[in-house]
DNA sequence: GACGACGTATAGAGACTCTATACTAATACC
DNA sequence: GGTATTAGTATAGAGTCTCTATACGTCGTC
């Protein structure tokens, strides 16, 4: 059932797009090309699942977005955080933290 | 929506039920009291997660079961990891492995 | 004998991601 | 000039997983 590569952690995408936006506006390709970037080639967000969770995400206030042109002359649309989404950001930054240091002690366990 | 503790990551379930049980057999209720005791009490697994979960691993071959006495001289279903089920905990610990550096380092870029 | 704790079970809802497909406009190519 | 390809956005539909709520039987206790 699975692809190749591995399946996203249901949850994570929000955070990696969070974090994607923190240093400059992107469009959605270029968050997508930032995620693998970051993540050294081991997350490939396609389309089908980056548009619904930008929707959602501008939805929820912690996006917005604006019409532009991109570096190939293409229309495009822009994403940013918002305050809100600054704040989303810091609050998945600390809940993955628990929970990786949850599952890292559980992986310890004898 | 999200009550008082973390939701757990979709996915991270089977992994912390397999390490459960990679000691010993235990019934039910008894793997989640272990899941809770080796996180930390950070994840709290509720019935109604747990037991769909466990007859989902049985089907494919991770767990077998027996009825057997609790420790209260209660009737019940004791699981244990079946060869399957100790090599699906190899690859999804490597797994998580991945994704947690991945992540990681995401969380460190600039 | 009633009540609570132990133990298992299922139904239903909600959320999220994946695959596949569609559409438009700009560029490259022959 | 016309055609194919790439960049970019979008949506539908399916599948999977977890959560809440509820139910049922039984052992022990008062």
């Amino acid at each position: 059932m699975s692809p190749q590569p591995a399946n996203l952690l249901q949850g994570t995408l929000d955070l990696l797009i969070l974090k994607a936006l923190v240093s400059e506006q992107r469009h959605g390709l270029g968050i997508s090309r930032r995620i693998e970037q970051i993540t050294n080639g081991t997350f490939q967000v396609k389309p089908g699942s980056l548009f619904p969770a930008l929707h959602r995400m501008e939805e929820a206030g912690w996006l917005a977005s604006s019409w532009g042109e991109s570096e190939n002359n293409r229309r495009a649309k822009f994403y940013q955080l918002t305050k809100a989404g600054r704040r989303q950001l810091e609050t998945e930054q600390q809940e993955w933290g628990r929970i990786s240091l949850a599952i890292a002690s559980a992986l310890k366990a004898t």
